[in-house]
DNA sequence: CCGGGTGTTTGACACGTTTCAAGGGACCTG
DNA sequence: CAGGTCCCTTGAAACGTGTCAAACACCCGG
């Protein structure tokens, strides 16, 4: 294979110099027609492509931001992802879209990858917020915005969604629903997703009066069907007056795996155990029993994101932090909520 | 901000020559003790990344390969490029993951972006296989993998599963169980995966003695749920005597909207209409009904296809383009099986 | 014929790396 | 002490692009 043509080649065959290929690539206006079509027609002979390497080191600053989520199999950080491509595109921007997989180590190497590709701006959703690799980066001078996660200081923007309140507001339901004995379900508890969701679970409890650690715990050790599956067995194992009677998981891929467990079991969903799960993924509502999901509004979230990165990196030295945050929003189907179940029946 | 520190920075602070500090980072073996701690505490102070720009100009190749998919929001797809990034970062390479959204137009950017990063070589499953577009880009000396779809030439490599049996699996199964009236659903047509699957469901029928063409049609603008929920409202439509028996989809996410579809409308799955989708997804098992489907090796798919094309990458002259055709395998579940949902309902 | 536009093209340099031939010590051998 | 060997380090060149000051060509008015 010959080596790729270069923009010296086609200055070559058009003949005329490198400075006015650049030119017609870069800036045709100030190059007579003449010549533009010579080298446009230089460029289609030789199958010329530009170097994007060279590019940027000449620049100094790639055409790139980097996303980082722990989970690309879930489906609520695969339409985060589009949302942030969505913006990043219209700007002229690509996306390197990276999964960490729930692993420091990974997430690690990401970020050295983003950083040595000296991408504009990083969105991440942190296995470890707190983490001083982290603030190297930013230190280093790469913008980083947190990705469903609310930033502790004021120091660094965030887009996030309320867990708290979406928290507050799955268990809430579950209490007017009359269950006394509950369950979360979700780990691992080091991801702050997933503590906020708990704190605000037991928020909805003490609220009510009621002893906020009656509350039963099952940390899982990821964010995923089969850690659900265990979890479930977990429940379903337990001798039907002291399991729960209704469950909250962290996200909905854990409670399809309770649900499936509970199914299997012939444990019946919502009459002996009900469930909401959290993001609101497009399969929740095609689930075996449709289910409760408290709903973010992902592509937004990355979209915002996306922006927010995009602003600090064309910093012109006013950029001021900021840490958005939505409301989420719980949508109750058949899997809490017995009265609707028997709606749907006497329908069929 | 201050720039970034370069090579040249670090030697001036270790004392010693950009050489010696590019020796320490790729072969430190050849650096003497001393020189090699003077110059990584050198790396220390200044918080010196590579600029992998500048590496890739000079290597002539960068270290990633592309992936481009019809859907990321398709688990089936994530799972694929999953597969093709476990085998990418075991030989040292990065992933760019990119969604063409079923859209030649997006298709085509990504490849400019791609063969302008000069990636080692490229995975994708195409809008439009006939692309002369396509041929372009290899003609470059880009090595590039067909993904999920069989090479019609032996001139170069692809990686897929049998389309044709999977069609003719579903359609077999649902003949077996006696629908004599039989709807496929999927599209655009234009896409190979689909137009095989179809294909391979018209041979099953004219295998039994019966008329292919009595196979009814419903094509599809996507394959996504909302393009299912369509279809679904086509289907239940009609009256039910002249309504197809069965619905053998071509992907999943398409199964899900029929089924979707159907519930809200009380037309029962599978009394009333069976339905078998396409690829396994893992929420397919977790669905209303659980959903009978052909699974492909999609983790395999992507691995293999990602060796596949490092090896064409690191040619030596001697790559032989070979077609992989992995067997699909069909995995019977209730919404395709009414005994088997009479069986469930007794054992709970 | 000159001065001064205007519009277009040129050519050298810089970006940060890697590579490689050549240089420089230190040490050994004859 | 000359010559040889080994180990380590050096410095320049090259990769492909964008930028920019300078050069050039042309035309107009005087």
């Amino acid at each position: 294979m010959t080596p790729a043509a270069s923009i010296r080649d086609v200055a070559a065959v058009a003949g005329v110099s490198v400075g006015t290929v650049s030119n017609v690539l870069n800036r045709p206006e100030v190059v007579s027609a003449g010549t533009r079509s010579k080298v446009l027609a230089a460029i289609e002979e030789l199958g010329f492509v530009r170097n994007e390497s060279a590019r940027q080191l000449r620049a100094g600053a790639s055409r790139t931001i980097g996303v980082v989520v722990l989970d690309v199999a879930n489906p609520f950080f695969t339409d985060v992802a589009r949302g942030a491509e969505d913006t990043a595109n219209a700007a002229g921007l690509a996306v390197i879209l990276c999964n960490s997989d729930d692993q420091a180590a990974k997430e690690d190497s990401y970020l050295d990858l983003l950083e040595q590709q000296r991408v504009q701006g990083i969105l991440i959703t942190p296995v470890d917020a707190g983490s001083a690799r982290l603030e190297s980066v930013r230190g280093r001078g790469t913008p980083i915005v947190l990705l469903d996660q609310h930033a502790r200081s004021t120091a660094q923007c965030s887009v996030a969604v309320d867990d708290l309140l979406g928290g507050e507001l799955a268990m809430q339901h579950l209490l007017e629903r009359g269950h006394e004995r509950a369950a979360f379900v979700g780990g691992p508890l080091s991801l702050r997703q997933v503590s906020d969701r708990l704190d605000g679970a037991r928020a909805a409890i003490a609220a009510s009066g009621r002893q906020a650690d009656r509350l039963h715990v099952i940390e899982t050790a990821a964010l995923n069907v089969a850690s659900g599956r265990q979890a479930g067995e977990q429940i379903a194992g337990r001798a039907p007056r002291s399991r729960p009677t209704a469950v909250f998981c962290a996200n909905d891929l854990l409670a399809l795996g309770v649900l499936q467990e509970m199914t299997r079991r012939g444990i019946r969903v919502p009459r002996d155990v009900a469930i909401v799960g959290y993001d609101d993924i497009e399969f929740a509502a095609a689930a075996a029993v449709p289910l409760s999901s408290v709903r973010q509004p992902r592509h937004q979230l990355g979209r915002t994101a996306a922006e927010m990165v995009i602003e600090e990196a064309s910093d012109n030295g006013t950029h001021e932090h900021r840490q958005v945050v939505f409301e989420p929003e719980l949508v109750i189907r058949e899997s809490s909520d017995a009265a609707r179940v028997r709606r749907t029946a006497r329908k069929a």
